[in-house]
DNA sequence: AATGAATGAGTGTTCATTCAT
DNA sequence: TATGAATGAACACTCATTCAT
């Protein structure tokens, strides 16, 4: 593993665990193995590594994205296993806590506000494009506007993650059922 | 006004526009016009004063709450006017800002959390009674966990927020549409 | 008890304890029971409550000079008792605390020198009026210096006070045996 | 000269002229010609400074049993020679300055206290090998225990160097006429 | 690419002291 | 006397960043 990487690694530990602005270089650098001034042959800055990580979803996002389309023939099923995979994918608590900094970070930065944004839009738009199905399958409602759809099962599902992982309550629910129950047309 | 307020003003101010761990004790004193030793004859230190910000909206929650309550004999236009009104609060850019500090804040400090989300509970329940009045009268379908969807309510109007705050897009949606079409049983 | 006493009692614990400069204005008043502010109505700041303590031992080596004086009539016999009360005096862990700060206060401080010396000088007279009629006795050989016996009779006792309280060692030497072989002529 | 000397250097003044906690790591940082925050590449914290410098005696401890050791074969001059060296090394005013404060922390900090204590037994032991030689000789009563004989002159000289610092008296007496008279046989 | 000493502004906090009440 | 809010300089320490090697 090259330098560059267990910098990377570092980092995303590090923001996860204590949070952006309470992670010195220097912790950085410790936790990957490197001297401090080497941190700055690799990123130009403290800001260049927190906007690396910040953008590290990426991929996960494009994979989401693949796995829904490739499973449009059955809309419905596509949907609800989506909903199941990325309900675990965003729950665990490593996730939670990074999640909350980005999102506090790119509240206060345009530029990353920006690309962070397309990255998602991948997703969306690939959910856009299952909706669109299932609703044509009759299996949605025809009346129900699919982007705005779309970016409401997004929100439903990372908010769930983000209260269930934040205030530890006694019966956590059963994950995706209401929101199957208030999308999909019923028999 | 006494400096006690001065200084939580000050606070507010700066946590919103800066971010907790960007803005110095120094800031706050000199936002609030007052010295830097003072500020400690107010607060055990800057996580006191953060916890105080914290906790800031519990007043706002209680309003929600009564108003919500009050117009329960008409329980579908109570929710309505609820989510418009809630999603107006929710939306002012600073409201948007600090939220995101404290929620990343709260993820990492179970104290807060605690007490976050004692103060949450208001709303929550005031919104569960009103929905099960809702569905006696037949307006929200009775299948649905009224728990549940009322948490569900609160996470998409201040996703929505949030959204709309960050990423300045071309064409906001009209706001609480979708989620009164997928709540409110159709006629 | 008037605030000024439970102030001067405050300042001679937290001073012991915590050393003259580790200890805070406010911490001397919240273990008086006493507002910061009423400490300067009784003192005029930090160094007069220094000053005040560093000179507290005053009453007790007037006392020790009286009872010194006061069996000079069998003046070995007074040395003995004088070793070995003074010796229990000055051994407690609080008393030996106290001392090296003030002996490292009133290295730096010749006004509070001055006034130390005074203080101490009555002691060491008193034990030059003994030790010279234990030399005309013939206790005490009469080619020493008076003088300098009773300043290093007090020096020794107080080393070794110090010392079993600074370092707790295996075998603690049984007090001034060697100070009186060292000093009484042998039958 | 590195660095870290260069800080050394200007602790131990520093800390001599104005006491361990009159200093500040600022004025350490000046007088050494560094950076404050360079300091700390050197030393964990202004307690690790302290501690190098309360043991930096170390040196002349060994080398003062060292030259003790070496002149054995006619202890009562060893022992002589070595008072007044001893004498003369130890009544440096910076000399006593800092004994003073050294004392006083070593009296607050057992782990300071142990080493400060392994650092003395290396001159009490030499002293006790020349007693021995000279009780041997019959140049000191064998009656005196020699550990705590070689203690006590420490002490001794110690005192009086500390004294003589501190209290400028009239007549400053003749270093250690007086320990000779009592240690040594008279012929 | 790699090191770690060096910088100096900045951090949260504490301090002795003052002063209006 | 007595209070405790108010002051602002000072404190130990940390920071992101630079740079000679």
């Amino acid at each position: 593993m090259g330098n560059r990487e267990k910098i990377v690694d570092a980092a995303l530990h590090s923001f996860t665990h204590k949070g952006f602005h309470q992670t010195s270089m220097r912790d950085i650098a410790q936790a990957a193995g490197v001297s401090v001034g080497n941190l700055y042959n690799h990123f130009a800055g403290k800001d260049a590594l927190i906007g690396e990580i910040a953008l590290l979803e990426n991929a996960f996002f494009t994979e989401f994205a693949a796995r829904l389309v490739e499973g449009k023939h059955r809309p419905r099923q596509a949907l609800s296993d989506f909903f199941t995979a990325y309900h675990v994918f965003v729950s665990s608590p490593d996730s939670v806590q990074l999640a909350t900094e980005i999102v506090a970070e790119v509240a206060r930065n345009a530029t990353l506000a920006e690309k962070f944004d397309a990255n998602q839009q991948q997703l969306t738009e690939a959910l856009v494009q299952v909706i669109v199905l299932a609703q044509r399958a009759g299996e949605i409602a025809a009346a129900l506007n699919p982007h705005e759809l779309a970016q409401l099962i997004l929100d439903v599902i990372e908010s769930q993650a983000l209260r269930q992982a934040i205030f530890p309550r006694k019966a956590p629910t059963v994950a995706n059922h209401l929101l199957e129950q208030l999308i999909f047309t019923q028999a």
